[in-house]
RNA sequence: GCCGAUGUAGCUCAGGGGUAGAGCGUUUCCUUGGUAAGGAAGAGGUCACGGGUUCAAUUCCCGUCAUCGGCUCCA
């Protein structure tokens, strides 16, 4: 007998040999029905692998992203054994299961192209497979076996991937005629695959190298039951509604324009209020905390990228320099704003006594991205950054860097995202030419987040080779409404530019020193942070944010007079409110007026006329009777200066 | 940049070797209606751009550009 120890430290015996479904049908039959996979001794196990040794384990269902893991790495195993039976002589790359669904990247030589159209055949044709209940078997074997295997069956790939493996760790798992390299672990047999959709079919190099072939990647979901797919394909539906490019063509925020450049973003009217309305409320905040607005041009002299490392980062593959015609000087337009913020701390000497000095400004900056990158309002050419550079003194540095966090925290409250992780991006250690400075430096700027960050007790995750080339970043991605991620504020630590600038102060000793600086964004770019916004509201702003925040209905056109001057009051109590006199019915005008996603419908007639009323419909809601203009209007205002209050 | 797909009216989209269609929007007229679509008439298109094949190309072929799904990249 063996002791199996479950995750609430109740300890039962069982046979040596038994296996995780043994295990649930002790516990309940309906708990071997949906159990998926199994942790035991902290590593994953298939449910049929017999446990002879003691071991504390986990059964994981379809709710624990184990369960889950297990379940779409089998669907890809499908696939795989699909692609094999339709398309003979497929080669293998690696077919994981990701965050929703799985994938598998193939080779199918250079005769045959997957597209789009093929995949519902292939669907029919995986269903089928899953239904014939074929076993995944694992199978342990020597990595000469493994090779031996693969290059029978000429899979360049799989070779390659046994080749980095140690020998004696590597397994095979077979369902059906198809046999895979694979670590596991699996479902007991297809059966569970109830319900597939393969989504899309897109290139990707191996190993991700873009100098190595690229391969023809399917991905796909799968799920034990239909009703889970259909409601999964709601939620594609759903996210597409949010769709940032088309809420912001639909509301007029802002356009493309292919004459103007791709990637170069035009903000319309209301785009450029609501944007505007999101800077102001920025600067009050760092008005608050001490920070200062400074402008600068958007280019500068070549050479300021040569001095701050740029250039030869990423001078190659950028905008090329500007010259001007008769001395032939070079310009750049300029990629960042941090070249020009320590050329504005030069300007003058400075005193220990001076800092910290907190400059900030909207930069606009111009990044040649490439052609296939480029993303509606997130990844774009031009864009502004909501930037500051804050100059401070090694013991002022973890103090400033808390008090950043505090900004941000307070943005993301203000605006409503309450699920975000917070990330440590430090250096890849290994790989010393993606960074400049010295490792005194690095060491010194990371100790510095990893401290701030446990002093203000963050939850984080370290990520490593995700720093910028010359500094650590402490990054904040969010969750929005349909939890899907989007990477926002950044906050950085740099001793290398200042270095680089030879940026000084003077010290109470009467000597001369380094200081360091603070990058940080916390919106990370208007543009960005605008498409995330629009996407987690899915177009319904909040009412100091959005930028008609009331629209006044006529019943007739006899009630115009009424309305204008109902409008004019209001504008004189700064509701940013609009008319809708056009010869339509009232309930035309509601429709059209809610599909807008103005907050506040404001319907005048004869009734409201003669009290000098309007009736207020919210949006969403329906009808909140009738009121006073000036009570309206205080109603608004107080619920704008409440969600600006509630949140310092 | 790479792989694949797409590009028809302001928007969403149908069509297809013989120079174009719907709905919404827009304009004009009728209607003056009380909480999610009143009616009628009209305007609006070099079918992304440039080549080629053809008696004839928006349709087929090639190239370019842009967009979309990914990959790579992201100061």
């Amino acid at each position: 007998m063996i002791k199996i120890t479950f995750p609430d430290k109740s300890v039962r015996e069982y046979p040596k040999g038994i296996t995780g479904i043994d295990i649930a049908q002790s516990l309940s039959s309906q708990l071997a029905r949906d159990v998926l996979s199994i942790t035991v001794n902290n590593q994953l196990w298939d449910v049929t692998r017999p446990i002879n040794n003691d071991a504390s384990i986990k059964l994981h269902k379809w709710d624990d992203e184990e369960g889950k893991h297990a379940f779409w790495h089998s669907s890809a195993h499908l696939l795989a054994e699909t692609l094999e039976t339709i398309y003979p002589g497929t080669k293998f790359g690696i077919g994981p299961a990701i965050e929703n669904g799985f994938y598998y990247d193939i080779d199918t030589g250079d005769n045959v192209v997957i597209k789009e159209s093929d995949l519902p055949e292939i669907e029919k044709k995986m269903l089928e497979l899953a239904r014939t209940k074929n076993d995944f078997i694992r199978e342990e074997v020597s990595k000469a076996n493994a090779l031996k295997y693969f290059t029978q069956k000429n899979d360049e790939y799989k070779i390659e991937l046994i080749n980095d493996l140690e020998d004696g760790t590597i397994t095979l798992y077979k369902q059906g005629n198809f046999t895979d390299l694979c670590r596991g672990p699996h479902l007991p047999n297809t059966s569970p695959i109830k319900a597939i959709k393969l989504l899309s079919v897109a290139g990707a190099y191996w190993r991700g190298d873009e100098k190595r072939k690229q391969l023809t990647r399917i991905y796909g979901i799968s799920f034990p039951k239909q009703k889970m797919l259909d409601e999964y394909l709601i939620l594609l539906e759903e996210a597409k509604k949010r769709d940032h490019r088309k809420i912001g063509k639909e509301l007029e925020l802002f356009t493309f324009s292919q004459k103007v450049g791709q990637g170069l973003p035009l903000w319309l009217p209301k785009g450029a209020a609501l944007r505007e309305r999101l800077e102001n409320f920025l600067k009050k905040v760092q008005r608050d905390h001490d920070y200062q607005q400074v402008i600068t041009p958007h280019i500068g002299q070549k050479e300021l990228y040569v001095t701050s490392g740029h250039y030869a980062k990423y001078g190659q593959d950028s905008f090329q320099p500007i010259s001007t015609p008769a001395e032939g000087e070079e310009f750049l337009l300029k990629p960042m704003n941090c070249p020009h913020h320590c050329e504005i701390y030069k300007s003058k000497p400075r005193s220990y006594k001076d800092l910290p000095i907190r400059l900030a400004e909207f930069g606009t900056v111009y990044r040649y991205e490439q052609s296939g990158e480029l993303h509606g309002l997130t990844r774009v050419r031009g864009f502004t950054q909501d930037d500051a550079h804050l100059f401070c003194r090694n013991d002022q540095l973890k103090d400033e860097f808390k008090k950043v966090i505090d900004i941000v925290l307070y943005i993301f409250r203000t605006l409503d995202f309450k699920d975000f992780t917070i990330q440590i991006s430090l250096r890849d250690k290994e790989n010393h030419e993606k960074y400049i400075g010295s490792e005194e430096n690095w060491e010194k700027a990371e100790s510095a987040i990893i401290e701030a960050c446990a002093e203000k007790e963050l939850e984080t995750v370290i990520e490593y080779g995700e720093a910028a080339f010359y500094g650590p970043k402490l990054d904040f991605m969010v969750r929005d409404a349909i939890g899907r991620k989007w990477q926002l504020g950044t906050i950085q630590v740099d001793y290398n530019l200042p270095e680089r600038f030879d940026l000084e102060y003077m010290g109470s000793d009467n000597q001369k020193h380094r200081p360091v600086m603070i990058h940080r964004a916390p919106f990370g770019s208007m543009e960005r942070f605008v498409a995330v916004l629009i996407e987690h509201t899915a177009g319904k702003f909040p009412l100091w944010l959005t930028p008609e925040q009331a629209v006044i209905l006529p019943i007739s056109e006899k009630y115009n007079d009424y309305a204008k001057k109902v409008l004019k009051l209001l504008n004189n109590y700064d509701i940013r409110a609009v008319l809708d006199d056009r010869n339509e019915k009232i309930g035309k005008k509601i429709r059209d007026n809610e599909l807008k996603r103005i907050p506040y419908l404001l319907i005048v007639g004869e009734k409201e006329m003669e009290l000098q009323h309007i009736a207020v419909r919210k949006q969403g809601e329906g009808d909140k009777g009738s009121m006073k203009i000036e009570e309206f209007a205080n109603f608004v205002n107080s619920e704008v200066d409440e969600i600006l209050k509630s949140s310092i």
